[in-house]
DNA sequence: CGATCGATTGAGCCCTCTCAAGAGAGGTGG
DNA sequence: CCACCTCTCTTGAGAGGGCTCAATCGATCG
């Protein structure tokens, strides 16, 4: 197996804080390993074998209600790490990762997060600053489902997913992998009915323009104002 | 100023795998607030200059929006750790703290925070581990949110607190400080007019018994049927 | 005993969901 | 390389859950 490039990592946020000799002894622990594209890295309720770190790709993160209903709890994008149930004293993974692109993760045995974050503490100071900030987004996305309309909020989940994975194409800013109308339904607590019908109508005005699970965003000056609109504020 | 009983404070999981003298340490740094009912701990914005652990008491964490709405982000119970910004890298506080109740917490400042972790490397997997649950607890709030309707959603959240504050009493278990219907209304994403009505309801079918910021859950168990209802599911 | 805060309840509406059907795009196997 | 098949997207019609607006009642506290 070949050994992973240390300069590809270093600046990771997970790694941040260790030295060259340190980063290069956690990295021999690690595997490497491609997910094709709709292949699952792993499973809900499956046994944490592993934590991962994605170098390339997208992975979609998503839970399962008992009546198996789908919500997606967040995409995870180049340089993240996730599946850390371990490090959060989990057993189990809770929810599943999906590649929505062909992706490369880092892989490293769960049994070796103690062994790690007692050898190099930043591991743990690290972790707690990424679990803290997807604790406050996912407090933002409480709030956003307790207090805006569903156009609001598909209008935020866009600007977000662009923000984060965007790519910069001819006419605007394009979301960087595959995403369905029924994936930003399960994003943002709605159907992919209403979804449909709001990209639609967004698409009529010039604001985006859309096709098979592929969004370009024209104007995202224009859906920030949506986005940002309170419910009275139709009549301008 | 009095010195801190170890012994309130030896088996919280904040201070896991802590030795008696090493708690001592960390609990010489610690002054002791009583907070009055109704008064904040901190506000949302301003500078975390401590965090906390609550000793006696119930403290309440909103978030309020721009628009000026306001969303109920958790009830902390004693022996709870709270305003852990510094940890998860904030500068600012992300909510504000009131108690709800009389309340006493210990109070670290925020500056001693980096000195304690590096010397006790536990607090941070220890803190990890509590950031890492509140996360998936309110994953399940977005998940509710996002499948569920609001009589489910007030059921659960109902149940959650008496499962977490109950107290059993002659007729039930009662949620153990004051909570109104605008508070479990920020608690589901609904209106304090469709709790109201709901608890109205139950009441009258006897699952229920309730008065001014006061709630005595009489059949937990019809209320678990009621809060894993499926739409579908009212023709029984 | 008055004032303030929380709770109740009615009426009406509308945003969004459900149900339904069909069209287009892309992938795949023969 | 074409035909088929599956998956995604679109769009209409109708219904209903929950919100808004409004008024009143009741209880707790100073």
């Amino acid at each position: 197996m070949a050994t992973i490039d240390t300069s590809l990592v270093s600046q990771l946020p997970l790694f941040a804080g260790l030295d060259a000799a340190e980063l290069d002894a956690i990295l021999q622990e690690a595997r490497s390993l491609r997910i094709a594209k709709n292949a699952s890295v792993f499973e809900q309720g499956e046994e944490a074998h592993s934590f991962f770190v994605l170098l390339h790709g997208h992975v979609r993160a998503s839970k399962t209600t008992a009546a198996g209903e789908q919500v997606v709890v967040r995409y995870v994008g180049p340089g993240e790490s996730f599946g850390v149930a371990m490090a959060i004293g989990l057993q189990r993974y809770p929810a599943t990762a999906t590649a929505v692109d062909d992706s490369v993760v880092l892989a490293w045995p769960s049994s070796a997060w103690p062994r790690l974050v007692a050898q190099y503490p930043s591991l743990a100071t690290n972790t707690l600053r990424t679990v803290g900030s997807r604790l406050q987004e996912t407090h933002t996305r409480v709030v956003e489902m307790s207090t805006q309309q569903v156009e609001q909020r598909v209008a935020h989940a866009l600007l977000r997913l662009a923000k984060q994975s965007g790519r910069k194409v001819e006419n605007g800013v394009e979301i960087d992998f595959p995403i369905s109308r029924q994936d930003i339904a399960q994003m943002t607590g709605t159907t992919l009915h209403t979804v449909s019908r709001l990209l639609s109508g967004w698409e009529q005005r010039g604001l985006i323009e859309s096709g098979r699970q592929r969004i370009v965003l024209r104007e995202p000056h224009k859906l920030v104002v949506l986005a940002e609109q309170t419910p009275g504020d139709n009549a301008r």
